[in-house]
DNA sequence: CTCGGTGCAAACTCTTTGCATTGAC
DNA sequence: GTCAATGCAAAGAGTTTGCACCGAG
């Protein structure tokens, strides 16, 4: 039982500076991020790697089941998530694009009306659209 | 018998043929679709268009708000679906990235836990994920 | 007739890939 | 020392844009 390693770094994957790097950053981030966000956020922090690295970092973690790969509505661009957040779900603004990671999951008593032996439910996501409290007073 | 004034054409927008084929693609549609898809059917069809012009007409149609753009998991091209279907939902299979419309919406009676000053919420969305009835099979 | 809509091709953004070099085990 | 991981640059996919021509109102 060591829950205080880390909990879900995938068994066999050889532990570089760079893929240390961009689990941390998933770890450190309530919200999903794209590999240009994490890749940013490296640099800044003055460790040297290069995007195109940052991409198959993540296709990694995303094979080996640590991550997904997500996308949000309005933008083109893939968001990754550490699984121990897959069950998050999120309120987007339509106007800034902030995301607010909800507290409750809306699905935790729902039994969808499609028998299991159709589709096995496997996970699910959720997200609420609308205006954030900044963006609903500039609108008036 | 044809509507003549089509549930939800945006008011004020200029029918051309090139439009009305991307709507009547849209309309018959129950999944969201690509621009690719739209294109390919309208193609198929026997009527001229541009893959430019598709991407030109459902970005007309998101800004006029008659459709939404999505975007589904394992996939980085954009969905576009008319507004009228905006509230329908989708079970996702993982193998064969088949969708399936969810007969009910499990959020009908969900309050988030957000209060309304804290974000303004006006839609939102559901998949679940998971194998459909074929590829379950075939996994075992 | 006018002005917005369209087609084509080129540009752009995000992502993936080939290849030589580097570094974890 | 070996083989996988990395960096760089170039290639790909999806999407957007500039411009000349076309056609709906």
């Amino acid at each position: 039982m060591l829950n205080e390693k880390q909990d879900s770094w995938p068994a066999g994957m050889k532990k570089t500076k760079q893929r240390m790097c961009v689990y941390s950053a998933l770890e450190q981030s309530e919200i999903p991020l794209s590999a240009a966000e994490i890749y940013q956020k490296i640099s800044n922090s003055g460790t040297e790697i290069s995007l195109s690295t940052v991409y198959r970092i993540l296709e990694c973690f995303v094979r080996e089941t640590a991550a997904v790969k997500t996308t949000l509505p309005q933008s083109d661009t893939a968001m990754y998530a550490l699984i121990r957040r897959q069950h998050a779900h999120y309120a987007i603004c339509l106007s800034c694009h902030k995301i607010i990671e909800l507290e409750n999951c809306p699905l935790e008593n729902y039994v969808p009306h499609l028998s299991e032996s159709e589709f096995h439910v496997l996970g699910h996501r959720v997200e609420l659209y609308g205006y954030c409290k900044n963006c609903e007073a500039k609108k008036n």
